[in-house]
DNA sequence: CATCTAAACAGAATTATATTCTGTAAACGA
DNA sequence: TCGTTTACAGAATATAATTCTGTTTAGATG
C-alpha cells in the first residue's frame, strides 16, 4: 500500500523536480487528494493550505488560482499516461500487436495510478472548459495524429483496418475505459488488469468485420 | 434546431408536469443549459436566476441547493434514458437482438438529447459524492441487477456469454459511450447514429471467443 | 364566499470561499 | 556583497452560496 503511494506520487517528482519545487509537489499532493476524496467543488483552497501547513499565497504564487492547480494535475498526469502508451507502442510492428498494447498499456497503467485515474476522470470536463482548453484541445489533436499514422502506417504492411478509422479508438480503448470508470468507483473489484487479456483479445476482433 | 430543443425539454415536462411547477422546470431547464455552456462550476446560482427573472428565495425554496439542481437534473436525464432502453430491451427475445437494442437505445437517445447527454457525463462525478450518493448507488445498483437477470435468461434459450459477467456491460457499451463523449465534445462530427450498425456489429463480435 | 393552511416566491442579511494585495525572507547570479 | 528574482506569509477584498424573515398566492374546507 505505501509502496504503491510512493510509486503513484513519482509522476510529480519526474515532472517537477529539484529542492525548489518541493512545496509545489506537496500542494499538487494533498490537491489530488483532496479531489479525489471530498470532489474538486467541495475542497477549497483553505482544505488544500491546511494540510500543506502553508499560506494562501504561497499557493496562488505557484498556481494563481485553483483552476491552475487542477489542470497541473491534469495534465501531468494525462503526460505520464501518454509516454507510458508511446513506450509500448513503439514496440510493436503490427496492427494485432499494436491494439494489444493500447489495451494492456493503459489497464495497467490505470491500476498503477488509480488516484491519478480516478482524477484524470472527474477532471476532464472543468480542464475542457476554464483557460487551458486550448491547451487541451492541442495536445488531444497530437496525440490523436501521432495515434492515426501510427495504427495507419501498419494497414499496408499488415491486416487491412476494416471500421470507419473515426471509431476505431472508441472500439479499442472504450470497453476498457469504462470497465476502469467502474473499478475506480468500486463499482465492480475485479482488478482491470485481471482481464487485460479478454479486453485486448475483445478490441481486436471488434475491429474485423 | 427549434424542434430538437422542445423535445429536449419534453423530459421536464413529463417529469415535473402541471401549472404549479412551471418555475421548476423553468429553473432546471436554464440550468441545464447554463451547465452545459459555462460548466458547473462556473455557473451561478445568480446566473440562473437572472435567466429565470426569478429570485433565489425561489431557486432555493425548489431545490435547497445547488447539488440539488444538479441531482435534480441528473436523475430525470437517467431515468428517461433508461426508460427509453427499458422499452426496445422489451421488445427483444434473444441475447443478439438485446445487444443490438442496448447499443441503439443509448446512441438514438444521445443523439436526441445531447444537452442532457453531455450533463450527464459532466454531473455523474459531482452526484456520486454529495449527499445523494445513496440514491445514485441503489439506483446503479437496482439497474445492473435488472439488466443482469435480462441477459443471463438467454444463456438458457440462445447463445452461451462467453465472457465474464462483470465485463460484459464494458464490452457492450463502451465503444459507444466512448464515441457520444467525443461527439458531444466535437471531437468527432459524424452522428453517433450513423454507426449504430458498425458499434452493434462490434460489440456482438465483441462478445464471443 | 370567508377563512385557513401550506406552498410559492422575494430580497436583505449572513456566511463561506476564492482571489488579490502588500510586505518579508530566502535563493541565486553577477 | 549587492541587486534581483523567486518563494512565501497573511490581512484585506471580492465573489458566490446559503439562510432567514416576511409577503403573496393557490387550493382546501366550512
Amino acid at each position: 500500500m505505501n509502496d504503491k503511494l510512493i510509486s503513484e506520487y513519482n509522476i510529480l517528482e519526474f515532472r517537477f523536480p529539484g529542492r525548489r519545487a518541493a512545496l509545489k509537489r506537496e500542494i499538487l499532493k494533498q490537491a489530488l487528494d483532496c479531489f479525489n476524496e471530498l470532489g474538486v467543488e467541495a475542497t477549497t483552497i483553505d482544505t488544500i493550505k491546511a494540510r500543506c501547513e502553508t499560506s494562501v499565497g504561497a499557493i496562488y504564487h505557484h498556481f494563481g488560482n485553483k483552476e491552475g492547480i487542477l489542470s497541473a494535475l491534469f495534465f501531468a498526469a494525462q503526460d505520464d499516461q501518454r509516454q507510458h502508451l508511446e513506450q509500448e507502442l513503439a514496440k510493436t510492428d503490427s496492427l494485432r500487436d499494436a491494439v494489444y498494447s493500447i489495451v494492456s498499456s493503459y489497464l495497467d497503467w490505470v491500476v498503477a495510478h488509480p488516484s491519478w485515474a480516478r482524477f484524470l476522470f472527474q477532471a476532464r470536463s472543468s480542464v475542457s472548459k476554464g483557460p487551458f482548453h486550448q491547451e487541451l484541445k492541442a495536445r488531444n489533436a497530437k496525440n490523436y495524429q501521432e495515434l492515426k499514422e501510427k495504427l495507419l502506417s501498419f494497414e499496408y504492411k499488415d491486416t487491412k483496418i476494416v471500421q470507419p478509422f473515426e471509431i476505431l479508438s472508441s472500439l479499442i480503448v472504450g470497453p476498457s475505459e469504462n470497465y476502469c470508470r467502474a473499478w475506480l468507483a468500486h463499482r465492480v473489484q475485479t482488478s482491470p488488469s485481471d482481464y487485460r487479456d479478454e479486453f485486448a483479445e475483445s478490441a481486436w476482433r471488434s475491429l474485423q468485420r
